[in-house]
Formats: C-alpha cells, sequence, structure tokens
DNA sequence: CGGATCGATACCCGGGAGGTATCGCCGGCC
DNA sequence: GGCCGGCGATACCTCCCGGGTATCGATCCG
C-alpha cells in the first residue's frame, strides 16, 4: 500500500462522498473512485458500501481508518523529523518540547535551566500549545518530547516517565461561601450554588455539551473566574500563578494529576534521551 | 513519501550497498540510485555520504531510518489488519492473541475461557511464539493483542493492562547442592557451580556472549536443566509445567515479574476491548 | 598502470496517475 | 409518473515516472 492510497482512502471515508474527498484532495473524482476500488481489489476487501445516494464504511473500512490515520502520522513524523534533523547541522539537531500554555511553569523553567547546563546539551524549542495538542504534535512529529499530565492528556503510545504527583485545589472567586473553607469534598464541587464548571475544547475543536462557560486556556478561564462566572479544579501547581484576587480551596478527594515526560518510543535521540535523564533528576 | 521511497531508502540505509539493496528489493541499481537522490532532493536533506568506495548514513539518514522503520511497520499493520477484518465475515472479525510459548499457560486457559462465555465475545486465534518475537508481531499488525512480561519484554508503545506480579524461582536439576535449600538470594544464582544460566536468542537471532547453552524456547531449557547443564530464574507460574525430576527453590530477591495484556494504542476493536475487559476482570 | 568494483548518468519503454466526457442509477419534485 | 439533478462508475486520452539496459567515472588494488 502506498501513502498515496492511504490518504485518498482516509480522505473518502471521512468525507463518505467522493466528490467532496476528491476537491478536498485536489484532483478530479473519477481517479480517486478508480484508486479506492483499486485498493479495495489488492486488499481482496470491500471497504465502503456505495449506493449511489451514499456512501458508507463496512467494518474492513473503519478497521483500515483508524490504522491508515496512525500510518499516515508515522509517515509525517518520518518527513518532519527528518527535515528538521538535517536542517540543522550535523549533531546538533535541536529537540521540540512540547507543553500545555499556562502549566508547568516552574517545573518546565527548572528542566530547561538545569538540562541547558548539562554537557552534551543541545538546543530545545519550547511550544506551547492549547488543551489536548501535544499528542497530535507527538504523533505526528512536529514536536519531540511533551510534558504531559495525567489523568488530563492520554499517554496511550508514549514512552513516559513521571515526575510529579500532586492534589487538586478548588478556585474561586474572592468572597464566595466556600471560600473560607480549609478543605472542600469533590462531590461538593460538582454542586456549587451558581457557579459552573467550565466546558474545555476537547481536540476535535468542539465543546461538549452542558451549562458552564466555553473555555479554551487557562487565561481565558481565570478571567472568567474573576469575574464571578465559573469556578475550576486545578492541579496545586497553579496556584502561584492565580492573581491574588482569587480564593484557593484544597480538594484532598480529587483525583491526583500526575507530570510526566512523554515521547515516541522508537525515538530515543541524543536529545530527548538527555532531557528524559535531567528531567527524571529534578 | 510514499512507502516505496521509504521501503528503498530502509534497504540502502540496511545494506550500506546500493548494488546489494537493489538485489535485496527485487529491481536494478540505477532506479534506486534514482530514488534515493529524488527523496533527497525532496526532503532538501542528505541522507546518504557516498564515496564511490562506500556509503554511510548522515545525522538525518539516521533518523529517517528509525523514522521509516516505525512508518513501515505502521503501513503493513494497516494491511494486515484490515485483510483480517476483511475475510471474516463483519462483525466476526477474529482476534489474534500472540503469548510466549511455554509460559502463562493457565493464565492464558483462564482468560480464553472466560472470554468465550462473554455474550459478545469474537473467535481468538492465538499464536504461539518466540522469546521477544511479541513485540513485532504487534507492531506489524500480525497480532492484535498479547501477553507480555515484564520486565522481560519491552511494551513500549502499547496500552497495557496490568494482570499478574509474581516473584521468580530458580529450577535446578535434582540433587543439586542448592537443591535443598528454602530460598536462594539472586547474589548466589549468578555464581553457581557450574551450572551456567542460559542465554536466550536476542530478538535479531544472534545469542549474547558468555558462557552457558544457547537456548531459543522453556521446552530445550528444561531439557537442559533436567540433563545438568543449566539452571534457570524462572517465574513462579512456570512451576507447575515443570517435569518431576526438576527442584524449585524461590529467589525472594529477584525482581518480580509481571504479565500484562498489552495492544497497539489505535486499534480498540471490540474484540481486544472484549479480552482486555475479561482480563482485568479475571 | 590495468582491471575490478560501485554509484551515477543517459536513454528507452510501459504502466499507471490524472484529466475530460459521459453513462447509469436513484431519489425527489412538480 | 416522468423529468431533473446529484453522484459514483466507466471510457478513453495524455504524459509522467518507475523500471530496465548500457555505459561512464571514480577509486581501490594488485
Amino acid at each position: 500500500m502506498e501513502t498515496r492510497e492511504l490518504r485518498y482512502f482516509v480522505a473518502v471515508a471521512e468525507e463518505l462522498h467522493f466528490g467532496r474527498a476528491a476537491e478536498r484532495l485536489g484532483i478530479a473524482q473519477p481517479p480517486l473512485s478508480r484508486a479506492i476500488s483499486r485498493l479495495e481489489r489488492r486488499l481482496g476487501a470491500t471497504l465502503l458500501r456505495r449506493t449511489s445516494r451514499s456512501v458508507g464504511l463496512t467494518e474492513a473500512g473503519a478497521v483500515l481508518l483508524r490504522e491508515a490515520r496512525a500510518a499516515l502520522d508515522a509517515v509525517e513524523a518520518a518527513e518532519r523529523r527528518t527535515r528538521r534533523a538535517a536542517q540543522a547541522g550535523d549533531g546538533t539537531a535541536g529537540v521540540v518540547l512540547a507543553t500545555k500554555a499556562g502549566a508547568a511553569g516552574e517545573l518546565l523553567a527548572k528542566l530547561l535551566d538545569a538540562y541547558a547546563a548539562e554537557p552534551d546539551a543541545v538546543p530545545v524549542d519550547v511550544l506551547l500549545c492549547g488543551i489536548g495538542e501535544q499528542e497530535r504534535l507527538l504523533r505526528d512529529g512536529r514536536a519531540d518530547v511533551a510534558l504531559l499530565h495525567r489523568p488530563f492528556d492520554s499517554v496511550s503510545g508514549f514512552d513516559v516517565e513521571e515526575l510529579r504527583t500532586e492534589g487538586q485545589v478548588l478556585v474561586l472567586p474572592g468572597g464566595h461561601p466556600l471560600s473560607g473553607r480549609a478543605s472542600v469534598r469533590a462531590a461538593e464541587v460538582s454542586e456549587l450554588s451558581g457557579l459552573p464548571l467550565p466546558r474545555w475544547r476537547g481536540r476535535d475543536g468542539t465543546y461538549p455539551a452542558g451549562p458552564g462557560p466555553e473555555v479554551r486556556d487557562h487565561a481565558q478561564l481565570l478571567q472568567l473566574i474573576g469575574l464571578g462566572r465559573a469556578a475550576a479544579v486545578l492541579p496545586e501547581s497553579a496556584r502561584p500563578h492565580l492573581p491574588g484576587e482569587l480564593v484557593v480551596v484544597p480538594v484532598p478527594d480529587a483525583p491526583m494529576v500526575t507530570t510526566v515526560i512523554a515521547w515516541p518510543p522508537h525515538s530515543r535521540s541524543r536529545g530527548v534521551a538527555g532531557l528524559v535523564r535531567t528531567a527524571t533528576r529534578l
């Protein structure tokens, strides 16, 4: 199977419409039809169920869609990482580290400082990204290593080292009834009088249904809390970055948050290895 | 990048010789040269350093070799899993479970029994394989799920659920001086009088250097122990399968062995999901 | 210095990727 | 019910590129 065929198939499987898929691919519809037929013939499998009014995935097609996405990510990653390795001169190929904007601030600073002091350090590019974006970057090669937060981020398919585990705290606008409490139970948080929890943007760009304001990053969230329009449960380490007018109450029975450093399993380049070693010794 | 180009590059990078690589690929040498040049031009990277007498990898070439292998595995897996999903009729696509021959016997039996009793069970093909082979099978799509033993098998890049943790025991021929002992320390094992530990075959087909017989599977090993030519440290669960003339002594300070069920992160098909669910409930 | 080895280059051929035109099927609509 | 419009498949053409053979040029070796 050639990657072109996989790209074609993914386009059709996502659009469920040959015409639109062809347009998206920048080719005409007939070559696309032919390519898919040939793919089906070579695989000995029916991938799409077509009536002349609609297109649907078969069981085998659904399998190929999942697998093809993973394979295309891997190919794309190969291309990107090679390009990067080439353009930085031999030996000094930099490393791209992805991290959530507005989280893990002082840990990141300590890591970068400590690593820069290592004898064999290579340049590190830091990529600040939105919620849930790191997984994607790591998979398609735009990043080489990432700081993730379990259980929020999926680490599935990556090698990880745990760096730190911490509890969570409830962040409230000043003057809220709960703001004087020494601690709050998780159950109480879900029924906060008048203060809805925010809805984070999912990795597909949509928001889950329900009440609460739609939120894309920490800055937005903190502003909303300051305005008395929301409350949120965040890892303890967010505390130093909070503006003074917000109040913090520990939530002892909220799930623990573990910060991990993650990298694709096969890519133990010198830069990644050094960064991971430094991080675990922090 | 097309998979053909990746295959070509991997062949040359492994052989470090255009002629042999071309032969291995079943094409002539000139098209191969051209294909590699074009790949380099498109990537804007020098992948190979050629003198007319020898070929060597550049930094970027080494990166591409690692990444290309992973990408080709993913493409191959996509192809194989799709073929399998297609040939079993819709909905009842079977699952291939890889496990080490001669290990995890009764756990496997219990798992298969329990899963077969589930209402939505699909057929399970069991693939008995050699040491370290499961990782490969899982990566290139010949298997969908595997039973692995940490820390012996690498689980890097897979999703896992832990099933059982157990200690290890020393297996000796009857009549050996240590055979009467209630337990042995790990340090003592490495200096067993006259009984070398076996050398397992690595995943590349070679054996590590050192004394001790070369061993490929458990049957061979047990026979050698019976002949008084070797001793071995094995997980406790191997005990019921041992022939009567062998003696077993616990090694309390040997590393614990964890049996895990592992699967590729993106492939949570119905069959795999069910199998994993059953396994964790065992 | 001549031969052997090996990658690059030159040149040719055929298949396949891509395009346009058109067909056949089907659902909806007046 | 018949006509139209949307959509995927088919037919047919073109041209690029993957693959082949012949040969060159460099380098190492005897």
